[in-house]
DNA sequence: GACGTGTGTGAGTGCACACTCACAAACAAA
DNA sequence: TTTGTTTGTGAGTGTGCACTCACACACGTC
């Protein structure tokens, strides 16, 4: 046996992540994760229950990632006060999605959620960041809405590639976001 | 002849819109759109080069029509501070996005910016609606930047279908967004 | 060694879909 | 009426991909 069902699973999450944040669920072939994985397509389908189980289980390991990142960052705060934590979640944040992969993967996610079971991982896994944030912080509701509003406003800077443009219009746009 | 090709590509256009903003470039066949608007799936490949063809040139018209819903609202603002004429702005984009479409859409060609056409397309259309915003409202930078972290909130609430959920995260993160 | 159990794959199968092309019908100009 | 141009389609073709299955190899156990 060179390795456990469990551990594979875990590896091809990861990678499935990575993959389906390029182009998608739809455009991305069940042999390219395999391949990445460096396990056959044959084994991907045994390991997970067709292409739309991989997904969703990527899903939830791209927001199980999130949420552990945001967590950490909680505990790195500089004081107490709900603004100062929401900081501390923000820059954790920032630098999570700095490879861009769990970002994009989220993207990706929200493009698909027509199909039920992919809406829901999206859901689940936003509540679980919102609740989190907002018990953690103790923020009032304006302030976990603006937290998560200008996290939207990262997707579209780094999908649309504005933080690479000069023009004043884009500058306006991605001016005191932290560095995606 | 039954009609110019120039007034057929118009109708195609909305009708694709539409179409592939249920779900998106690579899981709407072209037949989709061709059947939507009552014509052969061959005259479509005759009025535009190819599916990334018709989908960049979608994608012109969905911002065309967003573009012209913010003009229009502009003109009906309140007052001349900039505070007033975005408030307007984003009442004339809510109304317009009621119907989710052009809502839809944006995610969807902002998921397939992997494709440079329309990654181009995409820049372009926020391009058109940033500068406009900003010249017209007279609004800083700061302010042009909210006004897109929660245009980008409302793909977020739509797509997760967050205003359906009555949990109190859920809540957090839709009070005060008009309708959608 | 024999045998079960879990890990892993090569070689298919069937279907959906992007794109093409030969051809038809409506209209205009002579 | 003939000729040309534009609008429009049915019937293909080739390919890529989700999914399957019979089979092979590794390991433990007796």
């Amino acid at each position: 046996m060179r390795s456990t069902a469990e551990a594979r699973r875990v590896t091809v999450l990861n990678t499935a992540v990575s993959v389906f944040a390029r182009a998608g669920f739809h455009a991305t072939p069940v042999t390219a994760v395999a391949a990445s994985a460096g396990i056959s397509e044959a084994y991907v389908f045994r390991l997970f229950s067709g292409k739309l189980g991989l997904f969703v289980a990527a899903a939830g390991a791209c927001f199980d990632r999130i949420a552990a990142a945001i967590e950490a960052g909680a505990e790195r705060a500089g004081g107490d006060s709900p603004a100062e934590i929401l900081e501390a979640m923000g820059d954790a944040y920032a630098k999570l999605i700095a490879d861009r992969d769990l970002l994009l993967f989220q993207v990706q996610a929200q493009a698909v959620t027509d199909i039920p079971e992919v809406a829901e991982a999206v859901r689940a896994g936003y509540r679980r960041i919102a609740t989190f944030v907002q018990d953690r912080a103790g923020a009032s509701d304006a302030q976990v809405q603006q937290f998560f509003a200008y996290g939207q406003l990262c997707h579209l800077i780094v999908t649309a590639g504005l933080d690479q443009i000069p023009e004043p219009w884009a500058r306006a746009l991605t001016t005191g976001i932290r560095h995606p």
